[in-house]
DNA sequence: GAATCTATTCAAAGCGCTTTGAATGCACAT
DNA sequence: ATGTGCATTCAAAGCGCTTTGAATAGATTC
C-alpha cells in the first residue's frame, strides 16, 4: 500500500491524502478523519526511503562500532548508554543505526554514513586524547555530540561528560584519609581520554598530599573482568602490596573482588577497593548498601541526555556549542576501610 | 556531490556512470577507470535513500528493542550477540537499524520497520513460548531469523538456538552423579523459551534420577546480579538449604557467588554451582581454568550465524526454512566438588 | 451582480538513484 | 555500397514521497 494507492482508494489526491497524514492545517478536518481512518484501515505506512528522498532527512542516528577490537559493541556500557539514547531516539521518532567499522577507517566509516545520507548525525563514543573524528567531523558539517571530551580538541563541540578527574581525585583524597598511602590504580587504556582525565585526578590527589607516585601501582587496559584480576594478582604479588585500589570499571572491580578472596584478603579490612560505577542494570552495585565505594554516575542518562543534544543540534546547527558536565556522586559502600596497621 | 553532477564533470551519462561504479559489463574498462577516479577524487557517495528506493531494497537489517522492561538492549548477552551479527552484517555491506518500541506494540513495530521500508529482514531476540512475533512476521513475508526457538509456533522458520534442554539437564545429571540432591535452579523469566527448555532439562535429569523437585529450590527472573544474590540468600535462609546451585548466566553466577562468600560458603565445597556461560567478551569464565564450571556456547558465534542465515533468506525468500542447533559444551572449573556429607 | 477572499483540493515537479529501450559508431561480412 | 553484429553510451521513465504554484468553489464585500 503506497500513497497512490491510498488516494486512489479514498479519491483524493497524494497531496491532500499526504497533507492530511503530515497535520497540514489547510485540510478540512473531516476530510482529515477519513484520510486516517482510510490509512489505519489499510495499513499504510509512508516509505521512509522515498519520504527521506523528498525530505532530505532520514530520522536516523548513527552510531559506529570499531570491529577490530570489537569490544566496544560489546562494552555493557556501550549498552547502557545506547539504551538511553534509544528512549529518547524512539521519543522524537528517530531510529538508531549501526555500522561496523575496521579500526583503520572509522573516521571514513563516519563520513560516509553521513555523506550516503543514511543518518542525519552521529554520536561519537569513547573519544581519545586528541580525537581525529572530532575535526573530520566538524569540518565536514556533521552534526554530532560527543559521550566523553577530548583533550586537544581545538574546535568547539557538543559533548557530555562526567567530570573523571575530580570524581577520581576525590577518591583518591578519600582513600588517603583513610590512611592509605600504597594506592594502586586499575585504570582503562590510557589513550583514551576519560582513563587519561581519572590518571590525572589520582595523581593530582597523591600529589597533594605529598604522596610521590609508583609507576608500578598503576596498570591500564580494557576493562574486562579478567583484566581486574590479572592486575590485581599481579599487584599483590609485588614487595610491597597496595592497600587499596581504585578501579575503572565495575566490571573489572569484580575481577579485583574474586582476586582479593582468592588471596584470602578481606576487601574492605585488608585491602579497601574504589570503584568507578556506571550504574549499569545488569550489574547494580548492591541493593541497598552499595557493594563497593563508589564514584557513581549513570551512562544510561549521559545517553539519554546525549540524545537529546544531537536532536536539537540537528534542528538547529548554527546554535553555539552546548556541553554538559556530570558530577560523579561518591556513594560510600562496604569495600574502604581505613588502612590496615603495618605489621 | 551527486551523480548528476559527478556525469557532468565527467561528461557522460548518469546511466554510464552509475554502471561504471557498480560494475556493469557494458562499460569500457577505460571509461570505468576515468569514473572511478573521479568518484574518488571528489568523494561520491550513492544517496543510500536514493538508491534503495530506485531498487526496493535498503540493505539494512532491523533489531527491535523492547523499551519498557528496558532490559534486552542493556543486557550483555545481548551486546555480544549483536556484536557478532556487525560483523557479518558488515561483510556484506548491511548496516544495522535498532528500534525502540514500547513492549505493548513489539509486534506493530516489526510490522511497520518492514512496511515503511526501513529495513530488508528483522532478526527476533529472546523468544518467548509461543512468540506471537513469528506467526506475525510470517504472514507479512518479511525475512526474519530466531534467535532461539519458540515452543508453540505452529509456522516453519529459520532460527539458530543451542541446546538448552540437553546442557541444562546434562549439567543437572553432573551434579547428581556428584551426590547432590537438593539442586537449586536460579533460571531467567520462565516465559522465555530458552528458560523454560532449561527448566525442563533439569526437572528430567531429577526425574531421571529419581529425585522429587522441589519448588522452593527453583527461582525464576530477570538475570542480573542482584537476582543471582537475593536468590542465593533466600536459598540459604530455608530449612534445608542446596548443596547445588544451577544458575542461567554467568552475571547471576557472580551474585550467586557473592552470596555465598558472604554467608562463609566456600564454593565448590559447601555449595556446586554449575552456570550457563555465554562466553561474554567482558566477563569471560576465567582465562585458564574456569571461575565456573558452566555450560558453554558463545552467544557471538550464534550472532554471526543467525545474520548469515538471514542475509541467505534475504536472498532466496523461497527457500526452505534452515535450522541450527548448537550444543553447549560442560566446561569444568572449580565451582563445582562432591556433595558435602550431612553433617 | 461583480469583485475579492478564503478554504480546500489538485497537478506536476523534484529528491538521487537504477534500469529499460533506443541510439550511435565502428568493424566485419556480403 | 549495404547490411549485420557488437560494444558503448544515452535519454527518459520510474521508485514513493513532499511541496510549489495553480485551480476551484463557496463565502464575503461593495
Amino acid at each position: 500500500m503506497n500513497l497512490k494507492q491510498l488516494s486512489d482508494i479514498l479519491g483524493l489526491s497524494q497531496t491532500t491524502v499526504s497533507r492530511a497524514l503530515n497535520g497540514y492545517p489547510e485540510v478540512r478536518e473531516e476530510t482529515r478523519l477519513k484520510v486516517q481512518a482510510a490509512a489505519e484501515k489499510h495499513g499504510y505506512r509512508p516509505n521512509v526511503r522515498a519520504k527521506g528522498l523528498a525530505t532530505g532527512r532520514s530520522m536516523v542516528i548513527g552510531h559506529v562500532i570499531p570491529s577490530s577490537s570489537q569490544h566496544e559493541m560489546v562494552n555493557p556500557i556501550f549498552g547502557d548508554f545506547v539504551a538511553g539514547a534509544a528512549k529518547v531516539y524512539a521519543e522524537h521518532n528517530y531510529d538508531m543505526m549501526f555500522t561496523n567499522a575496521p579500526d583503520t577507517s572509522i573516521e571514513a566509516s563516519y563520513r560516509d554514513l553521513f555523506a550516503r545520507g543514511a543518518v542525519d548525525g552521529v554520536i561519537i563514543q569513547g573519544p581519545k586524547v586528541d580525537e581525529p573524528r572530532i575535526r573530520t567531523l566538524s569540518r565536514l558539517g556533521v552534526p554530532f555530540v560527543v559521550h566523553g571530551r577530548s583533550t586537544g580538541a581545538t574546535d568547539e563541540y557538543d559533548w557530555i561528560d562526567i567530570n573523571n578527574q575530580r570524581s577520581f581525585q576525590r577518591a583518591t583524597q578519600f582513600l588517603i584519609d583513610l590512611g592509605h598511602r600504597r594506592i594502586a590504580l586499575i585504570n582503562g587504556l590510557e589513550y583514551m581520554d576519560f582513563a587519561q582525565r581519572r590518571r590525572n585526578g589520582y595523581l593530582a590527589a597523591l600529589n597533594e598530599a605529598g604522596i610521590a607516585h609508583d609507576p608500578s601501582l598503576m596498570r591500564s587496559a580494557e576493562m574486562t573482568e579478567i583484566y581486574g584480576h590479572e592486575a590485581t594478582q599481579a599487584l599483590l604479588a609485588q614487595g610491597t602490596p597496595p592497600t587499596a585500589i581504585l578501579v575503572s570499571s565495575i566490571i573489572s572491580a569484580i575481577g579485583v573482588r574474586r582476586a582479593l578472596e582468592e588471596a584470602g584478603l578481606k576487601m574492605g579490612r585488608d585491602v579497601s577497593v574504589i570503584t568507578h560505577d556506571d550504574a549499569l542494570s545488569y550489574m547494580q552495585n548492591g541493593r541497598d548498601v552499595p557493594i563497593f565505594t563508589a564514584t557513581r554516575s549513570s551512562v544510561r542518562h549521559a545517553g539519554e541526555i546525549a540524545a537529546e543534544m544531537l536532536i536539537a543540534r540537528i534542528n538547529n546547527p548554527a546554535a553555539a556549542p552546548s556541553t554538559q558536565l556530570l558530577e560523579a556522586e561518591l556513594v560510600l559502600g562496604r569495600s574502604t576501610g581505613p588502612a590496615p596497621n603495618k605489621a
